[in-house]
DNA sequence: CACCGGTTTATTTTT
DNA sequence: TAAACCGGTG
């Protein structure tokens, strides 16, 4: 039997070995899906004979594609650089890179992550004299990049947001190609442009790439379908893999119904289950498959375990969210003296604000923790700022980073100046750094000596990046803009420093990883990395407890799992109990995060728990109602009370009543305060006002907050009635 | 441009 | 409650 196939279950035989035509298989959680993945690579290359260029595995992660690229190549003990295993977008960048001057963009173009892309809508807002207030950059930009992969028309948003994008998209759109930039989503938009207006690029990839394989199929949106659609249209060799109970990405544009629409539009496509399980025990995939069973618009599929029953799943319930961190935290420590490692234990949550209160527990009991998903390292402000030095070095015309960096560290080039060249260059057409040379720009004196010195800066720049490796450019870089000096005077420069540092040992990494000599190119596949990887890598194998949103939890797994905060409200959320699409979203969600577990399942909650600073008491999620009680212990508050009835009736009534009171307070407000009036202040308790000056007034409260000088018609203050 | 104080707002986000 | 955000002021 083939070494490559000798471990592997029928289903999954199957899989690997139906090599011609398309294959779908539907992979249940844990059914061992990236083995098949890898397995089937290895059997193309080694057993089919196809040369590995011609193979293009598609995944959403670069961890998922790195660890694919690890596997192959000690399964077949070869070289995996430079295969096409990547994520939608890096492969879009690679071909971009090759072919974009077809779309009127230069080969050295930038991608820019999410917060530049609200950056660039705040300028181009401003620009359009548009308010920021009443409809913030930040509410417009899912629109904005929804409407580059969605068919709906602006018209169907409404209004005000109608306006809006008809103003800010076209511009929007327009900066970032002046810029030579591109957002995300461009990076497909415009592969599928390319690929549909150039025969012969699309030809040449077609005949190269003569099978693909799509990972987490369920996640792909309308454009990355019709990129496969695309690419595969030759042969159909299309192997996709994916679990419709798994699809919680709907909100960034997913469609679940791809997996129908792969079914039409490919014919004979071969149906593949992988329904055995080889990571839970049953009664954790009993309580997962009674949960998801309850979702309408599915087709059936139950798991089966391999690993036996397992310990019955334990549920606590609290009186307090304080009391579930105590719980939790003693299990954990109880779990470790019994011989689990920290790292082996995870706690999930539907909203990353929850792992505060765990985080101030565990601190407290000085558990070891680390939160996943927190800010990127590449989301940083100085690692943004060198970046946005390296691009100008690569492309001097990027405004978008000339505008970053010109001032900073501070050079006295202030906003005036930049508004003055921005107008200048928005009339004229220049770029921002051609500008400067020109004698028609209407700034003069010492910021146009400053400016000219910022242009001579990037100017020896561009001479050393040619000249010397990494380490010593970015010293220089450092050096030359005044950064670092800069970071001296900075309270936290010593970290930012130490950031800075890592970037360069990341520098010199790639330096060493791509073929290429040449400075500005191996420069720009720096800048790509880093853009494409914006997820910082996992911290080094510390042995801590993973605190983690469900979402981040995708594709992991762990011997202990908590889901925490299990109350209608929290999870599932309330905005989503009024749409069933929604709450079949967050009930695949609550699948997902249930079959992380491979052997101890902990679900916890709390009767009361503090919520925008008042005290909420919400019903058990229903979640926990779907489960069949016989498969859990229960724990804690659970016994005494039966608080088991599901209402949702506070949670609308909530939003009216806040409103309520904060009407009646200002009302109260409006009448004139005085001297010597009693009042009570939110906050404060009572007190008494010592005097009142315009809208401003002091007043004296008990000793321990002493006089406040208060806005007069604050609405924490009420009037006490005589 | 840094600070203060008041206002607003509180999902998830692989790329 | 708390944190981000905005606008006015020294």
């Amino acid at each position: 039997m083939d070494r490559l196939l000798k471990d592997l279950n029928e289903a999954q035989k199957e899989a690997v070995l139906s090599v011609e035509g398309p294959v779908m298989a539907i992979a249940g959680a844990g059914s061992g899906k990236t083995r098949v993945l890898t397995r089937r690579i290895a059997h193309l290359i080694d057993n089919v004979g196809v040369p590995k260029d011609n193979i293009l595995a598609i995944t959403f992660t670069n961890k998922a594609a790195d660890e694919m690229k690890t596997r192959i190549a000690s399964l077949l003990s070869m070289s995996t650089y430079r295969m096409w295993i990547s994520t939608f977008h890096s492969m879009c960048a690679r071909i971009l890179r090759e072919h974009i001057e077809h779309l009127g963009y230069t080969k050295n173009f930038q991608i820019i992550d999410d917060d530049d892309v609200t950056q660039m809508i705040k300028i181009v807002m401003k620009s359009l004299n548009l308010d920021v207030k009443t409809i913030k950059p930040n509410k417009l930009k899912p629109h904005i990049l929804n409407l580059k992969s969605a068919p709906e028309t602006i018209e169907s948003y409404g209004e005000p947001l109608a306006t809006y994008l008809h103003k800010v998209f076209p511009l929007y759109q327009k900066k970032l190609k002046e810029n030579n930039l591109v957002d995300f989503e461009d990076l497909l938009v415009l592969t599928i442009r390319l690929l549909e207006e150039q025969p012969q690029v699309r030809k040449h990839y077609q005949q190269q790439f003569q099978y693909l394989l799509v990972d987490e199929f369920q996640d792909t949106n309308n454009l990355q379908y019709d990129l496969i659609r695309l690419l595969s249209d030759e042969k159909g060799n299309v192997f996709i893999v994916g679990d419709e109970d798994q699809s919680i990405y709907a909100f960034r544009g997913a469609n679940i119904d791809n997996i129908r629409k792969f079914n039409n539009d490919y014919k004979n496509v071969k149906t593949v289950l992988l329904e055995k399980n080889y990571r839970s025990t049953n009664t954790i995939l009993k309580a997962a498959n009674q949960v998801i069973s309850e979702n309408k618009n599915r087709i059936e599929k139950t798991l089966h375990s391999t690993r036996g029953d397992g310990e019955k799943i334990r549920y606590f319930k609290g009186y307090s969210a304080r009391d579930e961190v105590e719980y939790i935290a003693d299990t954990i420590e109880k779990l470790h003296r019994e011989g689990y490692a920290y790292e082996d234990m995870a706690i999930l949550y539907r909203a990353n604000s929850t792992s505060r209160m765990f985080e101030e527990g565990f601190m407290h009991k000085r558990l070891p923790y680390k939160v996943i998903g927190n800010t990127s390292f590449f989301k940083r402000k100085e690692i943004k700022d060198i970046v946005a030095y390296l691009r100008l070095v690569v492309n001097e015309h990027d405004d978008y980073s000339f505008r970053r960096i010109v001032n900073e560290p501070r050079r006295g080039i202030g906003a005036t100046t930049v508004e003055k060249l921005a107008n200048y260059c928005d009339n004229e057409g220049f770029s921002h750094y051609e500008a400067i040379e020109k004698t028609t720009l209407p700034v003069s004196g010492a910021p146009a000596k400053k400016l000219k010195a910022f242009k001579n800066m990037i100017e020896t720049l561009q001479k050393r990046l040619g000249q010397v490796d990494f380490n010593v450019f970015l010293d220089d870089l450092l050096d030359l803009t005044g950064y670092k000096k800069a970071l001296e005077n900075d309270e936290r420069g010593d970290v930012r420093y130490e950031n800075i540092q890592e970037l360069k040992t990341m520098l010199k990494e790639t330096e060493n990883t791509y073929a290429t000599t040449d400075k500005e190119t191996l420069l720009t596949y720096v800048l790509e990395d880093i853009a494409l990887k914006s997820q910082e890598d996992e911290k080094i194998d510390s042995d801590a407890v993973s605190l983690m949103t469900l979402h981040a939890a995708k594709g992991l797994e762990f011997p202990v799992v908590f889901i925490a905060a299990l109350e209608q409200g929290m999870f599932p959320l309330y905005r989503s109990l009024e749409s069933s699409k929604d709450l079949e979203e967050e009930r695949r969600l609550m699948y997902v995060g249930l079959t992380r577990a491979q052997q101890r399942l902990f679900l916890t909650n709390a009767k009361r728990r503090q919520l925008y600073g008042e005290s909420v008491a919400n019903p058990d999620s229903m979640f926990l109602k779907a489960i069949d009680p016989t498969l859990m212990k229960l724990e804690g508050l659970n016994r005494e009370h039966a608080d088991n009835e599901v209402r949702y009736t506070r949670d609308y009534n909530r939003t009216k009543r806040i409103r309520a009171r904060r009407e009646s307070l200002n009302s109260y407000t409006e009448k004139d305060l005085n001297k010597g009036d009693k009042i009570v202040h939110k906050a404060f308790g009572e007190g008494v006002v010592v005097s009142v000056a315009r809208d401003q007034c002091v007043i004296a409260f008990s000793k321990e907050h002493g006089l406040k000088t208060l806005m007069k018609n604050h609405p924490a203050i009420v009037k006490k009635e005589e």
